[in-house]
DNA sequence: GTGAAAGCGCTAACAA
DNA sequence: TTGTTAGCGCTTTCAC
C-alpha cells in the first residue's frame, strides 16, 4: 500500500479511500492509484483491514466431521451428500446476499487451538451445528460475537443466550406415524432410535408416541430399539434383531434417521423380506440417498438449505444490531415425503424431481 | 491479550506462546493463562495473527453464482445440487487434512472491491472455477499468491503460470459416443452444444466427432445444434427443434451437459416420444438429478469432489514450496454412467447407490 | 479532496 | 522458560 501510494504520488490514506469509498476521491487521482495498484500487483490485506476496522465481512460455519463409514462404499459422492453440504449452500447464499463470505470448517479435536477458536477469530459471527463444539468453549466465544446454534434444541442452559434454529422433529415424526397408522392401517410399529440421548431423536420419539396414543395404539407395547449409533450398519443390525425376535413381526420399522433405514432395507433384502409388501420402513431426514434406494424411502424431509439461510440471516441481524436483546428461537417446518417404502405409490416414470 | 497477560501475571509473549506452542510454556503458567483467558472470554484475533505472521491458515474458493433458473421449480434442493457443492466438499476435506479452513464465495459483480479481491486478501491461496473471475484481476492477484484454475483449460496466456486441474472432457464424450455407436448400433446422432464458445464444450464436441469418424459415421452430416445457454429450458427447446425438423429424426440426442438433457427428456415426454425406445438421450456431468429423472440419464460423470481435493492439494504444495517452478496441469479421468436413457438396462430394485 | 499520525492485536526475533 | 521490542498493513480521526 505504501508502494502504491508512493508510485501514484498520494498518501496511503488516499489509497485506502480508493478501495473503501471510491467516490470520496477525485476521479483522476483514483485512476492513478488504481493503475499503480495494477502495476504493482497490489491486493489489500484482509487481515490488516480486519484488524484496523474490527470486522471481517465473513461469517463462519462449524459442522461435525460426520461421515458415516457405512456410506463409504457407495460409489457416488453425490449419494453421500450430507446435511452439511446443504446447510453450507443455504448459508453461503444468504451471506452473499448481504455481502458476506463464508468460512467453513469441520470439527477437529480440541486443544487450546481448537478449530472453533480459529474460525471464531476470523469471522464476525458464526453458526454451529448442534454439539459440534464443546459447550464451554462456545460459551466463552459467544461472549464476544454472535453465535447461532443449528438443529438441535438448546443443549445447555449456559448457552441460553444464543439464537437458535431447529426443525420440527416432533411434528414430523408425528405426521409420518399418523400416515402409517391411518392411511396404511398399520398397527404394530417398531421404533428404532439411539442409545446416547439426542434431543432430536427424543423429540421424534415423542412424536411417534403421540401419534400412537391418538390412534389408540398402545405405544407401550410397541417394540423400541436403541442402537449405539445411527449408521447404516446399525440400521441393518436393528432390522435383523427385530426379524429374529420371537413373537409377531412388526408391520413397520420406524427409524429415527434415513441412514439406519437404508441399512435396514439392505438387511431386509438379504433376508428376502419384501418392502413394503411384507413390512413398511421409514426414515427421517430426507437425505438424497433416501430417494435413490429401491424401494425409495418414505421419510420426513428437513429443510437444511433453509436452516443455513436462517442462520446467516440471524447472524446478520445481530451484527447490524437489528435483533432484540432476547435470543431468537426458530422452528422450521418439515414435510412428509411419501414414497415407496411405506406402500405409497412411487412417482412413476417421467416424473421429474417429484416427491 | 494484554488483559489476559496482566491477569495471569505474565507477558503477552507468553500468552501468545500458550496458544501457538503450548509445550514451550511451563504447565503451571499455561494453566494460569488459560484460566484467565476463559474468565475474560478471550479469543485470539485471527486478523492480528495473520497480519503478524503473514499467513492465515485459510484456503479460498471462488465459484460462479450459477443457478439454472430452470431448476428452480424442482421441489427438492437436493436434486439441484450443483458442481460447486461437490467441489466445496472435496476442497474442504483436503484442506482440513492439512489444517486449513476454507473460505467460499460465489462471484458477484466487480468494482475495485470485487469479491475475488476480498477472498484473496483473506487466504493463503485459492482456487477459481473457470471463468468466474476476470482474467486481468486474476493475473494481478496470482502474482502474490498461489491460484489454481479449475475445470476448463487455461483460458488465457497471461494465466499460463497458474496450476490447473481439468477433466477429461474429450475422452469422456468420445467413450460415450462410441457406446452409442458400437453397443447400441445407432447411426444418426445429433449433438447439442452451446453458442458461446466454451473450451469444455468444444473438447466434448471433439470427442464426439472423433468417435463418429472412427465408426465411419460422417460427423459432417450429423445435425449439430448450438443453443444460447446450457439450461433445461434450452434443452427442451433443442429437443423440440430437432423433432420438428424435416427429414429423418436422429436416433440419439447427445447433449453437452445434463441440464439440457433433462430438459429434453421433459420435452420428449410431452411430445409422446419414448426414451430410449424411440430415441436415446445422453448428458454430460453426472449431476445428481441425472440419476433421479426417469428414465435415468446416461451421462459422463465428472469427479467434482476429486477436483476440489486436487485443488487444495496443489495449493498446499505451493504454499509449502514443495511444488516445482513449472505450473502443474492435471487432467482427471471421467467415467461413463450407462443408465436407462440410452437403452441400457437400468439398475434394478435393491441396488444401492449403484451406477 | 487529501495528508499525518495513532493505533488495531498479534508474532517473532532477540535478550535475559 | 519468559520478557522486550519492533513491526505486520490497514483504517480512521483530525487537520489542512
Amino acid at each position: 500500500m505504501y508502494d502504491v501510494a508512493e508510485r501514484s504520488g498520494v498518501s496511503i490514506a488516499t489509497v485506502s479511500r480508493v478501495y473503501r469509498n471510491p467516490d470520496s476521491v477525485r476521479a483522476a487521482t483514483r485512476e492513478r492509484v488504481m493503475a499503480a495498484a495494477r502495476e504493482l500487483g497490489y491486493v489489500p490485506s484482509g487481515n490488516a483491514r480486519g484488524l484496523a476496522s474490527r470486522s471481517t465481512g465473513v461469517l463462519g460455519l462449524c459442522f461435525p466431521d460426520y461421515a458415516d463409514p457405512g456410506t463409504a462404499d457407495i460409489e457416488d459422492d453425490d449419494a453421500a451428500m450430507l446435511y452439511s453440504d446443504q446447510i453450507i449452500r443455504g448459508m453461503e447464499r444468504a451471506a452473499r446476499r448481504h455481502g458476506y463470505a463464508l468460512l467453513i470448517a469441520a470439527s477437529l479435536e480440541g486443544g487450546p487451538e481448537s478449530l472453533v477458536a480459529k474460525v471464531a477469530g476470523r469471522v464476525d459471527g458464526f453458526a454451529v451445528l448442534a454439539r459440534t463444539v464443546p459447550t464451554e468453549e462456545l460459551e466463552v466465544i459467544s461472549r464476544r460475537q454472535p453465535v447461532v446454534m443449528l438443529a438441535g434444541p438448546r443443549a445447555d442452559p449456559s448457552l441460553d443466550h444464543l439464537d437458535h434454529v431447529e426443525v420440527a422433529n416432533e411434528d414430523g415424526q408425528y405426521e409420518l406415524t399418523r400416515h402409517l397408522l391411518n392411511d396404511h392401517g398399520l398397527r404394530r410399529l417398531a421404533y428404532i432410535g439411539v442409545d446416547e440421548s439426542s434431543p432430536d431423536v427424543e423429540a421424534r420419539f415423542r412424536g411417534f408416541r403421540r401419534a400412537c396414543a391418538e390412534a389408540g395404539v398402545d405405544a407401550g407395547t410397541q417394540p423400541v430399539l436403541r442402537m449405539p449409533m445411527m449408521t447404516q450398519a446399525e440400521g441393518a443390525r436393528a432390522a435383523d434383531l427385530l426379524c429374529e425376535a420371537t413373537g409377531e413381526r412388526p408391520e413397520a420399522f420406524v427409524f429415527a434417521n434415513d441412514q439406519m433405514a437404508v441399512g435396514a432395507l439392505q438387511a431386509l433384502e438379504r433376508r428376502g423380506v419384501r418392502v413394503p409388501d411384507d413390512i413398511a420402513v421409514t426414515g427421517f431426514d430426507g437425505i438424497p440417498l433416501s430417494r435413490i434406494v429401491r424401494p425409495s424411502l418414505t421419510t420426513v424431509r428437513q429443510p437444511m438449505v433453509r436452516l443455513g439461510e436462517q442462520a446467516a440471516e440471524l447472524l446478520i441481524d445481530r451484527l447490524r444490531g437489528e435483533a432484540g436483546a432476547d435470543p431468537v428461537s426458530l422452528m422450521l417446518p418439515v414435510s412428509l415425503a411419501r414414497r415407496a417404502s411405506c406402500g405409497c405409490q412411487e412417482a412413476g416414470p417421467g416424473t421429474f424431481g417429484a416427491v
